[in-house]
DNA sequence: TCAAATATTGACGTTAACGTAAACGTTAAT
DNA sequence: ATTAACGTTTACGTTAACGTCAATATTTGA
């Protein structure tokens, strides 16, 4: 039975499955980007966190920082049920989305000019002495 | 005519065309990253350069610290003539591509979900009261 | 000629995202 | 009973990537 709503986890748990430090993880809930229950004074985290914990980690693979994270995992739940505000979100999630197109971009280029760098070496490892002969 | 070989360029000239501080231009130079001309004290910025410091933003974009870009630019030249050399570098870049395809694989992710969160705020904004209904 | 614009080198300040250490409580097994 | 493993809070330390002065040339258009 793999994790359903009522799994709970440790604070180590968390810790080794997605190999971060339980400072990490007590830090990102200082920051207000988690809220596990407590069992007395220990935390208990439950699969809405877990979730949440992974898409900061995500987030911070992508570059953003704990506070774009934090924004883009408030973008998830449209409980603002005012009208105004479900508009707003909507143009915050448009502009990140144009965003990440953009960095998308900038990563297949990237893909691009190391390919282009890996055939160059790959040919100088071939003993083509150079590419204008 | 656009930008050539023998083109120059100030630092306020690049600092406005990438819309950067010239102090961060001048902050890259101390960590090795630019190594511009001098025309007696001042700076000078050749195409090279320019395209330096262009991908080192494109890094910043993609979230890399200056010493990931630092390595990446110096992946681009294969001036390492030697066999061994060639070889750890043909390692890095190969393990540099796979990063950014994780990174890629990241951001599909995280453009789904937020196509997702925006057609439910579509949704909700539509009079639709709740997905089950 | 002279003020404005642009350049330089220091040097200290700042923020984000944790690391590290201290001092302490609470199960769990030996 | 105690040691080991795990948890807590508080607090100071650290690094990267600049920002923000200050003091000082050099250049340039009015």
């Amino acid at each position: 039975m793999p994790a359903d709503k009522t799994t709970t986890y440790s604070i180590s748990d968390l810790s080794k499955e997605f190999d971060v430090t339980t400072r990490t993880i007590r830090f990102y809930e200082e920051k207000g980007l988690l809220n596990p229950a407590r069992n007395g004074n220990t935390r208990v985290y439950n699969s809405a966190d877990r979730t949440k914990l992974k898409l900061i980690l995500r987030g911070k693979r992508l570059g953003l920082t704990l506070e774009e994270s934090s924004g883009i995992i408030g973008m998830y739940d449209p409980t603002h049920n005012n009208v105004e505000q479900l508009q707003t979100l909507v143009a915050k999630i448009r502009e990140k989305k144009s965003q990440l197109e953009q960095q998308r971009q900038d990563l297949d280029l990237m893909l691009l000019d190391l390919q282009d760098a890996e055939e160059k070496c790959l040919d100088a490892l071939a003993g083509n002495p150079s590419p204008s002969t």
